[in-house]
RNA sequence: GCCGGAGUGGCGGAAUGGCAGACGCGUUCGACUCAAAAUCGAAUAUCCGAAAGGGUGUGUGGGUUCGAGUCCCUCCUCCGGCACCA
């Protein structure tokens, strides 16, 4: 039975003919640019951009599209929606093609933006391209710049000595990402550790703002806010001075449990401490002692590589006083105490913490109970095999005996203050933002070093600093900035003297730690933005990209969010409201790489099935937050249900112009059950968009009503009313759709004689009324199985159910000879009888 | 080690505590065709059964409930993050 009626004959679904008309069409009438506008609500819809590596493949291009279904679905709501594209400009890769291929960053760099701007453009994401931005502009980072400076006027940017990776091969600084296993990514050579005066952001300024903010992000994964608030790491603890017992001086440790002090049996010094080195001179072996303390200075880093290093420590020979026992104990340099958490230096107690007990055994240090349960006997340290870091009752410890170990904390705390030799502190894990890389492809740091002013800041009229030119990279030297004469002398701003110009450029996170709220302004001159344009767009409502930013990126940002708050530019706290984070692309189970030969170049797609059915296979495989595996299959399905759209449309068409309105009340069963679907569609797929973000079971929503289509359109009924019905699912579907493969709705929408294009379209509205089922079908389950299934009117009550129910011909002789101790009904979706 | 997340057909996946496996891929069958492709339709967890029907089934073992993939506890496996943070 060939169910489509042979009318005229169907035409053929051709999309890549449409993805050039309408792309073209889109571009002439600009129809993705947006200004203010007070009167309709913003929705600001934003995928972290990008870095222009030359090709997008399709594990990019994954996020583009969730982007911009959602900022198509905000467009059919009537919302003004600002979806904007821009690049991450600088940075390593163009720098080492350019000492390797002699291109010059920025050549390659604008090749590779125009490359991939293509590539979406094709795809058909509705970007406001006129706000396009590159941070490698100096349009753009001279703001970087202008931002460095009021941080540096409000302390938050600063300079001081700090430890960089180091390759002495190549003799360049490192960024951490480029250090594969203790070594340099480029030459293999074993990175070493320098000292070098660096710039920093005073994050941990912010530190409680940004944890305790991350309560209010209610629309972020919570998987993201748990990384970042244990990146931040805040621990509640206290500061303690212990005197050095021949000496004067004194050393400070940090402790979270400083209700185990009576057991602090000894101390120990990081082997970075001022102090370990000041005891070297003082001991017999001054060299051997030093010795120790490079070696275990070194171990440090390996130890990052390996995993595991084992304890160990030696003895300084000094001695400090336990300001609680008044003992002698004795300083000890251990190699796994870090010289830059907290102060450097511990105090050992072995009976609680698990290290500390392990070097106590290994070196014969005295182990001392202070902790005990309450109806246990004490525990004899001699038996231990393990520390015992449980709270509980104070023991051994002098007046504070039988408290619980929180309100001992309290109280010591409390009397460490009162006696002067110490405070309630908190520390963070979270350590400044060390932003100066020794780098050229970035933005130039706006100071001047001046040998009698200090460090001097580039005054803002003189800004933006830019890049030289610079016709030969070699990856030799330091800075590459530093070789160039040019850039490199400069007068002082303050006294006019001969001065040197700083020849670091910055972390190119600092470019992208506040690029969206310049696309609010994307064009301004005089400032990095319009408070006022950012204050009608900002915050981003909707936020997706990729979960290896989940601390980085995201922290910065929401760092820099605060810094623009204080300075009065933003009036917010939070820079992104919802975050989405996208799950990768695999393809033969690896993530797509060059290297690995298994890109799945989306190009190549567009060519075999079109934007539409590449944007919508993306969509349909997995939800967003998922992994997926590329398969050709999945993609030649949704190739093939667009055509299937395509020919359910066309067989429609006609009778869908002339047909009458509808009329609700004159529809046969069959109109009024497609009609039921067409409702319920509009409803699902509303939610798994817009709420859900489930962009998987939106498709499957949709497929669902197209297969009622075909089955309507196979029963061959045709009512005065059926014409009107099919256009009214048929519009409906070609709405929903539209996020998802916009080329072929705004073609069907304008064949169904819609001139105006879905740009001026309105999202359907859901008709609960259409919606509505006339009779309800529920199971009957009998102690737990279901039995048989009774057919009853939505408004039925209780006891028409129950009775319906009971009388069932295929449950009734489940029923046979058994008591009913019970029946529940769930209102609308089943009955529940308990039989004894 | 600590902190997250996840374990469902051949595959991707779906299920406000309420008919497990929607939707799609794949496979099988049918229609159309001289034939094939495309298309349209049907079937597709598993076991017993000719069928009607029945049993079993969401990593493991328990629990709560009229009812558990979903909630609670135990364990196992996998993935991700942090990892000597005192």
């Amino acid at each position: 039975m060939g169910s489509i009626p042979t009318r005229a004959a169907v035409s053929e679904y051709r999309p890549q003919e449409l993805d050039r008309k309408w792309q073209a069409h889109w571009a002439a009438t600009r129809a993705f640019e947006v200004t203010e506008d007070l009167s309709r609500p913003k929705f600001y819809c934003l995928e972290m951009f990008a870095y222009p590596s030359g090709h997008a493949h399709v594990g990019h291009v994954r996020n583009y599209i969730i982007g911009d279904v959602v900022a198509r679905l905000k467009r059919l709501q009537g919302f003004n929606v600002l979806h904007p594209f821009g690049w991450d400009a600088f940075g390593l890769p163009a720098e080492n093609a350019a000492i390797k291929h002699g291109i010059h960053p920025e050549e390659s760099t604008l090749g590779n933006i125009a490359h991939m701007k293509g590539q979406l453009q094709r795809l058909g994401i509705s970007y406001a391209w006129e706000r396009e931005l590159a941070t490698c502009m100096p349009d753009y980072f001279r703001w970087n710049q202008w931002l460095f400076i009021r941080m540096f006027e409000r302390g938050l940017a600063y300079r001081r000595r700090s430890t960089v990776n180091w390759c002495p091969v190549d003799r360049t600084v490192l960024a951490n990402e480029q250090v594969i296993e203790g070594a340099c990514w480029r030459c293999g050579t074993l990175v070493e550790q320098q000292d070098l005066e660096q710039w920093f952001f005073r994050i941990t300024a912010y530190a409680d703002d940004l944890l305790d903010s991350t309560e209010a992000l209610s629309q972020w994964p919570e998987k993201v806010l748990t990384m970042q608030r244990n990146w931040i790491g805040r621990s509640e603890g206290a500061r303690v001075t212990y005197a050095l017992a021949d000496h004067p001086g004194s050393v400070d440790v940090f402790t979270t449990r400083i209700d185990t002090i009576y057991g602090a049996t000894f101390l120990m010094l990081g082997p970075e401490h001022p102090l370990a080195q000041q005891f070297a001179g003082l001991s017999d072996d001054p060299t051997v002692f030093r010795a120790h303390l490079t070696r275990f200075r070194s171990q440090d880093r390996s130890a990052r590589i390996s995993g595991e290093v084992e304890k160990e420590g030696f003895f300084t020979g000094q001695y400090a006083v336990n300001p609680f026992t008044g003992e002698r104990v004795p300083i000890w340099v251990a190699n796994f105490v870090l010289g830059e958490y907290g102060t450097g230096a511990v105090m050992g107690v072995p009976f609680g913490d698990q290290r500390d007990f392990e070097f106590a055994r290994k070196y014969g240090l005295q182990i001392r109970t202070v902790i005990e349960q309450p109806e246990q006997p004490r525990v004899d340290p001699s038996t231990m095999s393990e520390a015992l870091p449980a709270e509980g009752i104070l023991c051994q410890s002098g007046p504070y005996d039988g408290l619980p170990s929180g309100e001992a904390r309290r109280q010591m705390t409390a009397d460490v203050e009162r006696r002067g030799i110490g405070e309630g502190t908190v520390q963070y894990r979270l350590k400044d933002w060390g932003i100066s890389r020794q780098r050229y492809w970035g933005t130039p740091i706006p100071m001047i070093h001046c040998a009698s002013c200090g460090v001097v800041p580039v005054p803002d009229d003189q800004l933006p600093v830019t890049l030289p030119k610079v016709a030969q990279f070699t990856g030799r030297g330091d800075s590459p900035l530093a070789s160039i004469p040019e850039f490199l002398h400069a007068a002082c701003p303050r006294c006019g003297a001969a001065a040197r110009r700083e020849t670091d450029t910055m972390d190119t996170f600092v470019d992208s730690s506040w690029y969206f709220y310049r696309f609010a302004d994307a064009h301004n001159d005089q400032r990095p933005f319009d408070p006022r344009k950012v204050g009608y767009w900002a915050p981003v409502d909707f936020y997706s990209g990729g979960i290896e930013h989940a601390i980085l990126h995201l922290i910065y940002s929401r760092f820099f969010a605060r810094v623009f708050r204080d300075l009065g530019m933003v009036d917010h706290s939070e820079p992104f409201t919802h975050l989405l984070t996208q799950g990768m692309v695999l393809k033969d189970g690896a993530v797509m790489s060059k290297s690995k030969g298994n890109v799945v170049d989306p190009d190549t797609m567009l060519q075999k099935v079109g934007a539409d059915a590449l944007r919508l296979y993306v969509m349909f495989v997995a939800p967003p937050e998922k992994e997926v595996e590329w398969t050709d299959s999945g993609l030649d399905g949704s190739f093939r249900w667009l055509a299937r759209v395509w020919r359910i449309a066309d067989q429609w068409r006609e009778e869908a112009l002339v047909a009458g309105p509808l009329e609700s009340h004159a529809l046969t069963s069959d109109e009024r059950t497609l009609r039921r679907k067409t409702h319920d569609t509009i409803r699902r797929v509303t939610i798994d968009i817009d709420q859900r973000k489930q962009m998987n079971t939106a498709v499957s929503a949709m497929m669902e009503l197209v297969n009622d289509l075909y089955a309507f359109t196979d029963k061959g009924e045709r009512s005065t009313q059926a014409g009107a019905v099919a256009r009214e699912a048929i519009e409906s579907l070609v709405l929903l759709l539209s996020p998802f493969a916009p080329h072929t709705a705004e073609e069907l929408w304008e064949q169904f004689g819609h001139q105006q294009g879905l740009g001026s379209a309105r999202w359907p509205v859901f008709d609960a009324e259409a919606a509505r089922a006339e009779m309800l079908v529920l199971p009957v389950q009998v102690n737990g199985k279901v039995r048989g299934r009774i057919s009853v009117a939505p408004e039925a009550d209780a006891g028409e159910v129950e009775a319906a129910a009971l009388q069932a011909s295929s449950v009734v002789p489940h029923l046979e000879g058994r008591t009913v101790k019970k029946i529940v009904i769930a209102p609308g979706r089943l009955v529940s009888i308990v039989v004894a």
